[in-house]
DNA sequence: TACTTGGCTGGTAACGATAACATGGACGAA
DNA sequence: TTCGTCCATGTTATCGTTACCAGCCAAGTA
């Protein structure tokens, strides 16, 4: 009964309908103008005949994608994935999809991956990280479209930032430790060649120590970004060999961290009353772990909407120059460390 | 010196170069022939130009979009994440890039994901489980692309199957909890309404228990789905008042039963001797809490990379009829349990 | 009545790449 | 020499929708 029939058109069913093409387009558009009864019928018709509307032709006429480019260093971290969520979530009332794709917190992966994205042609792209090769600066900066750099605040941004300073942030970590007491501080993170804001951090927890007056000798590298329990965990054990007189450390994030706090608890060292422990992000596990975990939280889920919301101003022109929106973030306190 | 000009073609490219746009289509492609020299120059030219390839347009023409379409519960769960990635990183050799959305495990919202992303004429569809909307089986019928549905065996597949039997995991877990002589074992779980796999992880439970003529009444429902560390401890905390002569546990996921973990801890409530805790999903966490959690390894990102080598197969007319890879996880045993 | 105004609908020509086919020249075999 | 083959390149038409511009008609205004 049926031959290999191509997929139906608009064409098709405005035949169906009785209706041009034209009336068969508006109808699959929220606001524009066809009477309801017209709608309907198209509708119907275009149910009848199984018709699926083609994004791709549409695209390619009205130079418009409705795509986001967004770009995080890995798919399987809860900050970043809180960030596009709620990012994804803001948009997406106006019918905007997100184009995610994932760095390998590599700057070079994070090119190849800009360009492919821009190919696509999107709205606009969110770009995690303030540092790019020169490369990736040129081709977000000609690209003509908005451009957010998230989750740093770059001294020298290509468009709007929607984000906040790794280093201050952890600066006030040290800050309260040195308060409350501790001197021998340490930090573990990763090889800082690769992940910014891990750098970032780590430089801010060297600077701050140097402004109390106190050395920063005990830096654990753990292996490339990201950093996982095991690796914290791992980490924790050097650490505690090398520099037994450490009183508090400070982790790149709060799953290494935790694996630190296991590590302690494995070797039955008490946490904080040997040592205190802060991580970075606020991720769940650290508000339930025993002891809870002494964190940062970088608000993931604000930055990811605060910059679906500067998306939807931009595009709707409400913006004239760029952006610069700077989180705050919250240092809590809990019981890993006093 | 600029003015609001449009953003070069290729055919500004092919002029530059002195050769057909044609030519210079073939330079942007791999595969295609176009000598060395030409290639070099037509590459050159579009860099002088800033030219960036329209995808949109060879979309359209070519009817190819290069894009796999995927669907998955939450972005915010590390064992999908896994899957995810292993399926981009299958693909991607191949030119293709995951489209990527989340349906909040509910039908409702996966149908209207399924048709957005339909209309981007994706090359593939994977989706997480196998549970759908009627209107969502007929739209990934008619699709006239693969269909993958992942995570779950469906007993009437639209496609492709890339899964295991949630139930049956379960059951080898309950299989060795009762081997090893707990008797009064709980179950605690989200909402069965919405999420299916969750769903099927209780009934699985409930009919091992039978099997072992045990009834099954100490089933705790945490609230919807996904259940978090959090609402883990909190249902334990349920179970441990209203079932206080429990000897076991097992838990939807990792997450819930980690939370259920600390909450023995804040209650001083010795795991395993006192009570025993199974997980599902084997995450991180439960490989390096201590005490270490027995869980079920579902091989995450041995799905996502199966997937992306039937897809490939497929594509490349391969494979004549519906693939059904099916996965056997594993039932890693740890501290958590005897 | 005559003339706006605004809502709805239709016709035509793109959007920018590439599939399909054609061509021209280099090269080797007969 | 002559013909066939293959590689590199060019020409033409088209993918399916929608921007743009009209046109029509009913309702409101002077």
């Amino acid at each position: 009964m049926h031959n290999i029939r191509k997929p139906p058109t608009m064409a098709d069913v405005a035949h169906r309908a009785g209706v041009s093409p034209m009336t068969v387009s508006r109808a699959f558009k929220r606001e524009a103008s066809v009477s309801r009864e017209t709608r309907e019928a198209v509708l119907r018709a275009a149910d009848e005949l199984g018709y699926v509307f083609d994004s791709t032709a549409s695209n390619l006429r009205s130079q418009r994608t409705d795509f986001i480019a967004v770009t995080i260093p890995s798919i399987n971290n809860a900050n970043f994935a809180d960030t596009v969520r709620a990012l994804s979530d803001g948009v997406s009332e106006r019918g905007l999809q997100i184009l995610l794709g994932y760095t390998n917190y590599d700057v070079q992966e994070e090119e190849r991956l800009v360009e492919q994205l821009l190919r696509r042609k999107p709205e606009a792209i969110v770009v995690t990280g303030g540092k790019h090769t020169p490369r990736t600066r040129k081709l977000l900066t000609n690209a003509g479209i908005p451009v957010i750099e998230t989750w740093d605040l770059p001294e020298e941004p290509i468009g709007h930032v929607v984000g906040f300073s790794n280093a201050q942030a952890v600066r006030e970590m040290v800050d309260h430790f040195v308060a409350v007491g501790y001197r021998n501080i340490a930090f573990i993170g990763g090889d800082a060649s690769r992940d910014t804001r891990g750098a970032d951090r780590r430089a801010g927890f060297i600077a701050a120590m140097k402004d109390h007056g106190l050395d920063a000798p005990r830096l654990i590298a753990a292996g490339p970004p990201p950093i996982s329990m095991r690796e914290g965990a791992n980490a924790m054990g050097q650490l505690l060999e090398r520099f037994p007189d450490t009183d508090a450390v400070i982790c790149v994030s709060d799953l290494s961290a935790y694996g630190a706090i296991t590590e302690c608890q494995r070797r039955g060292i008490a946490v904080p009353e040997k040592i205190a422990i802060g991580g970075f992000g606020d991720y769940e596990i650290g508000a339930i772990c025993v002891p809870s975990l002494t964190t940062i939280n970088a608000f993931a889920s604000e930055i990811g909407g605060k910059t679906a919301k500067l998306i939807l101003d931009v595009l709707d022109g409400k913006l004239g120059e760029p952006g610069r929106v700077t989180i705050r973030p919250d240092l809590i306190l809990r019981q890993s460390s006093l």
